[in-house]
DNA sequence: AGCACGCCGACT
DNA sequence: GTCGGCGTGCTC
């Protein structure tokens, strides 16, 4: 028997089937997904791999597989290589999001570097019995830790972090003869195991509610396929159809996933589901889980004790062993789709996983994805629909200050006199004001004003931003930082202003207006610490703050009882961007910042400042009617070829040598020019052009744009385009299906 | 990616 | 003669 081997490598060359003789030990247990070691090159070095497919015979000579290591299912198999056809990369690529934490080749050997863990092989029972007898563990807990290691039974991981400083040398013992041991140094435990939550109880449903959960509940029941759209503005409940579907899941003895954005996947949100269901049967994974907690959370889903996933887009591989329900909330977020290879966009995994288990998919939001609600109207999506607010609050009164008119009168701060007054106010009746900014920073840009040179990274094609608070210029792509002129490099002039507003900036002038007011800034700046984003909110949360100043992280899915005035500073920002979505991403973004203010008794006011007050998107996000802008909007699309009705790939080329990027870029767009005429595909074909921003870390950029509707037709041709073009040194090649972020 | 093979120029 | 530069091609 023949196994077909994918090797655990990112390299584009080698990402093909390799046939390995099965030893005959091996015949009768080996299954495809199991990931085995076996002698890969001339050195027959020991590579990692995995079992996609099982042959008969072949006609040349083959090696044999070594052992296996560990096992997926078929199913992980499959979705990986839908997934590498899907958005162009390597089947292991994809493979990798689904193994166990910490146990990819490339993150050990970053750890056995650092220091920080120590890996060794076991390969039999019978070594563990003979280190035993030979008296090299010691410890009772040793003892439990080897256990573990070798059937995988229950352990925290906890338990292995704890050995001592003589049980390294256990493990240096063992090490020698080829066992496996994860060792780390500094674990956090779960953040979840230590808080006390009150239990709660199902709240009743309103009319809308129940219809929206019997349909879904019905499709589960049924083992459907079927996607539904729960629409509804905030504040109307979506979150309790989702708790009492998992817990109908629950009582099946189903597993459940649910994918939050990044950002709200606060404390908050999650105690609210321990409230319901008990902290036991819950495993929250998100980005900021250190290796332990990571590696815990995904053996207490494997195991089956976890029956609620709770994460971030990666949670979406979490191995599941009896799935029945999927959810994504907030699904016109761009968060589900990943900016790194594999660039594969979590909603399409989710429906791909809704048709492989037959499992209903649910998608919940107050202003969905464009795509989606398109999909909805024609109902290849069941749309369900809540329409009021299920603690009876309203909605925030909503005005649009227009800052020419601002500036005719000679006001040239960032506030306007509406918003000054509002701030003033809402600080003597104590109650809470958000200001949002969508740019972080102190100014954007600064220029000379007397040859017009401005400020750029060295680096990237790209304006660097002054912070004040360090006093200095950085780079938001490269990180790239230096001190700020005093004279022009270019002219010598002292003549150098600085534009532009950033939160710092917002900061500094609303501590000079209102001196007695305390304040805090929310941007990246401010939360890289691990929990800082939380202590903030946190702090918040508790009135010890007046005004919130923050980017984007401050309006995603928080809520705050006393927050009654919340001021867009520049509603135009996102306006501006060289993207076919601005006018969406604008809607979205104003309507979920309107949603902050007045959540309970307190009435909410929100002001937008603007110098487009007539933009579409400003106007109806204020009145929060997303089905007018959605007709508009959708209309727009279709005449210009945009999603849903055209699927955008960019073939983006980079690197060092601007010459050799544009002769390989005109290469690829020449063949796939050829290849249009050849074969009569439906497909528009862009010439080649320089990234909007046209170097970043020193990588000259270039792009090749195509609108088509995405098919497996066109997945292959450009897949063989690209392939001759993979083995080009010092040049990188990107796809990316409907990217998110243009730039 | 890594490694071997091979072709060519430079140098004790 | 032989050492080392890197371009090319292969890995079951």
């Amino acid at each position: 028997m023949i196994a077909q081997v994918i090797i655990n490598t990112n390299v584009k060359t080698l990402n093909k089937y390799f046939s390995y003789h099965i030893p005959e030990n091996l015949e009768n247990i080996i299954q495809i997904g199991d990931r085995v070691s076996i002698p890969f090159g001339k050195g027959d070095k020991i590579e990692e791999g995995f079992v996609v497919d099982f042959l008969e015979n072949c006609n040349f000579e083959t090696k044999d597989i070594i052992r296996i290591v560990d096992s997926l299912s078929q199913e992980n198999i499959e979705l990986a290589k839908w997934m590498a056809k899907q958005y162009f990369c390597n089947i292991a690529e994809c493979i990798k999001l689904m193994l166990p934490p910490g146990t990819t080749t490339k993150k050990i050997e970053k750890r056995m570097k650092e220091k920080m863990v120590h890996f060794v092989k076991i390969q039999n029972e019978q070594e563990v019995i003979e280190a035993m007898q030979n008296k090299k563990i010691k410890s009772q807990k040793q003892l439990r830790v080897l256990e573990f290691l070798l059937h995988n039974q229950e352990i925290l991981l906890s338990d292995v972090i704890q050995l001592t400083d003589t049980s390294k040398a256990v493990v240096k013992t063992l090490e020698k003869n080829g066992w496996i041991c994860i060792f780390e140094k500094q674990v956090e435990r779960n953040a979840l195991a230590q808080k006390k939550v009150k239990p709660s109880k199902k709240l009743v449903f309103t009319k809308e509610q129940e219809y929206a959960y019997q349909e879904v509940a019905e499709a589960m029941d049924d083992n459907m396929d079927a996607e539904f759209l729960l629409f509804g503005v905030t504040g109307s409940g979506k979150t309790e159809v989702y708790l009492q579907l998992i817990e109908k899941a629950l009582t099946q003895e189903k597993d459940s996933i649910m994918l939050v954005p990044e950002i709200s996947l606060t404390p908050q949100m999650v105690n609210r589901f321990i409230a319901r269901f008990g902290e036991e049967k819950i495993a929250v994974l998100h980005s900021k889980l250190s290796l332990g907690e990571r590696y815990d959370a995904w053996y207490k889903i494997k195991q089956g004790r976890a029956k609620i996933i709770i994460g971030a887009r990666s949670a979406i591989f979490a191995p599941v062993q009896n799935l029945g329900l999927l959810i994504i909330d907030e699904e016109h977020d761009s968060s589900y789709k990943s900016e790194m290879t594999p660039k594969y966009d979590a909603k399409e995994v989710a429906q791909y996983l809704s048709k492989q288990f037959h499992v209903p998919l649910l998608l919940g939001s107050a202003t969905p994805d464009l795509p989606t609600f398109y999909q909805a109207q024609k109902e290849q999506i069941e749309l369900l629909e809540l329409t009021k607010r299920a603690n009876e609050s309203q909605l925030p009164t909503v005005e649009i200050v227009d800052l020419r008119e601002e500036l005719a009168k000679g006001n040239r701060s960032m506030f306007s006199e509406k918003l000054h007054q509002a701030i003033q106010s809402n600080l003597e009746k104590k109650q809470q004001t958000i200001l949002f900014l969508n740019r972080r920073g102190y100014s954007t840009f600064i220029m000379c004003r007397d040859c017009g040179y401005t400020a750029k990274c060295k680096n990237c094609n790209i304006s660097l931003t002054y912070h004040r608070k360090e006093n200095m210029l950085k780079c938001h792509y490269c990180g790239y930082e230096q001190k700020p002129m005093k004279t022009c490099p270019e002219c010598g002039s002292q003549n150098i202003r600085y534009f532009g507003t950033g939160t710092q900036k917002v900061e500094e002038q609303i501590a000079k207006l209102f001196p007695q007011a305390t304040t805090m800034r929310m941007d990246i700046d401010t939360v890289t610490k691990k929990n800082s984003h939380e202590e903030i909110l946190k702090k918040f949360q508790e009135e010890q703050i007046d005004i919130l100043i923050g980017t984007q992280m401050v309006v995603k899915g928080h809520h705050f009882p006393n927050v009654t005035l919340v001021g867009v500073l520049a509603a135009d920002s996102s306006l501006n961007m060289e993207d076919y979505r601005a006018n969406e991403k604008t809607f979205q973004i104003l309507t979920q910042v309107a949603g902050r203010a007045g959540r309970e008794q307190l009435p909410g006011k929100v002001i937008i400042q603007t110098y487009n007050p007539d933009n579409i998107a400003i106007e109806l996000a204020s009145k929060q009617d997303y089905k007018s802008f959605y007709d508009t909007e959708i209309t727009i699309r279709k005449q210009l070829k945009y999603p849903p009705f055209c699927d955008i790939i960019i073939i983006g080329v980079s690197g060092l040598k601007v010459t050799k990027v544009q002769e390989v870029s005109q290469k690829i767009h020449q063949e796939i020019k050829q290849q249009i005429l050849q074969n009569k595909i439906g497909l528009l074909l862009y010439p080649v052009v320089p990234a909007p921003i046209d170097k970043i870390n020193n990588q000259y950029r270039y792009r090749i744009l195509i609108k088509c509707l995405y098919n497996p037709t066109i997945q292959d041709l450009i897949q063989k385009v690209l392939e001759k073009q993979y083995t080009v040194k010092d040049i990188r090649i990107s796809i990316d299906v409907n990217p998110n972020n243009m730039m």
